[in-house]
DNA sequence: TTATATTACGTACATTTTACGGAATGTTTT
DNA sequence: AAAACATTCCGTAAAATGTACGTAATATAA
């Protein structure tokens, strides 16, 4: 959607296409070499930087638009996407925007009571990316992104801030329960991968030794007999995600503790 | 509301007043004697048991909306609820529903696109409740009630019944992490009440002796120097939650594993 | 061959969870 | 007053889990 026509129609008649009220804002984490961030867009419109977004279609499960959002931001399939909450207490949810201020921005004619500008919750979502691997397309309503480091997330957009922070809480509490790290890591990676990509996710460090054998033990990842050849140092050995496990995982969560 | 005139104006205008697309179904757990149930309604228009359900108001906050459709079923002010899930994929929210066999049951005219017949997806919360103690109010929608033993749910509307499995799930998963029996039991109560409640709850024993150690432990209840009277036998001595903790619980779980 | 950076692994200690038996207490019955 | 009964109360040992920590192996480059 780029063509001025076409916005002016979504802003107009969205609402036959989308349902009104309920948006998808999907905290999509990203992790490369020991940095984990997130994306951000510059949201025109609304003047600030904020999570991506969308709606969803009429007909559409609610799993499966999400999956388009983020398809849609991405470019990315098959990703483990994790509902968390669904926000709808904030002042800004409640009372939803004022259109005039965006029609401005854009110089279009909105009517007051378009659906875009109607009170909205937000169903939110969280993925865990490599976002080197990720090309972000923007649209008309966001001319620029950002990966922002998880340690200096800047004033966002409505509640978003407590959106984020209880994205990254959940992140971090469900680590050893949700197959969180399944699309991100290579089929076949070592140790030190897995080990230095939860260390950045729980921002603390975890012992080596302690980190395998639990990870073993839960059932999580099983050591193959092959190694990575690594440059100048030590060759460590490749493991694997167990399948069954993680499988389960998707269903239930891997730890049971009632 | 139980007027055939409301009632028509609400199947024909609630949208003014409701957020449509969205509904609130709480699923309330009642427990009472050692036994959990939960309340279902016998809904006429879709002639089957079902969740209590409700609507959120135009500009009402999500949480005061639960609160509310919780206060009008139960007349029970100030209980914790606990947001859970948003369920969105069931072929049933995909769809929506046909007005037409609605409107026959009830000799209603009702426009096969009003609102009330769209696609809904459903937030969905849970509370646990003394039955005993609840007067239940049953509408023009929904003209039986019972309280349902968890270990025999029929089956439900829509797709209900994962709804409620998913509840019980994390009722168990929270148990010592939320403060879930709080509305419950008395301020002061005995450490056989509260274990008969969690034995209850999870469906299992509980060592009587480890389950006193490891509440305690968690600084979720503090001993009393009082004891209560039971008639024939030892008085056990009284108990209380600690309010701070459980105050912490309400904004961050008690117990941190990451 | 040596230096360097990295991976691999095992063992002792602390903490938490689980298992389990026997003494104390408030009434009712004899 | 004593005995019987149903219930509450407590502590300790064993097992499992989590934490801390040092040293040997290895792949290259110098």
């Amino acid at each position: 959607m780029n063509s001025e026509e076409d916005v002016a129609d979504f802003v107009k008649n969205g609402h036959q296409q989308y349902l009104p009220h309920i948006s998808i804002d999907p905290v999509i984490f990203g992790y490369h070499d020991q940095q984990l961030k997130i994306l951000l867009l510059k949201w025109v419109g609304l003047n600030g930087w904020g999570l991506p977004g969308g709606f969803i279609r009429r007909r559409e499960p609610l799993s499966r638009a999400v999956h388009r959002v983020l398809q849609e931001r991405t470019g990315l399939d098959d990703v483990f996407l994790q509902q968390f909450h669904i926000f709808g207490d904030s002042p800004y949810r409640v009372q939803g925007q004022r259109a005039s201020e965006f029609a401005e921005k854009y110089g279009l004619t909105v009517d007051d009571d378009s659906w875009l500008f109607e009170r909205t919750l937000s169903v939110s979502y969280f993925a865990l990316v490599d976002y080197v691997k990720v090309s972000v397309r923007t649209d008309f309503f966001t001319n620029e992104y950002q990966w922002c480091d998880v340690s200096a997330i800047p004033p966002l957009l409505f509640d978003q801030n407590e959106v984020v922070e209880k994205a990254l809480t959940t992140l971090r509490l469900q680590l050893y329960h949700q197959p969180i790290g399944y699309n991100l890591l290579p089929e076949k990676f070592t140790l030190p991968e897995i080990h230095r990509l939860y260390e950045t996710i729980l921002g603390k460090e975890l012992d080596q030794r302690n980190f395998s054998k639990k990870l073993v033990g839960l059932g999580l990842i099983r050591k193959l007999d092959e190694r990575r050849a690594i440059g100048p140092h030590r060759s460590p050995f490749l493991y694997q995600f167990e399948k069954e496990a993680y499988e389960n995982a998707l269903k239930q969560g891997i730890v049971h503790t009632y």
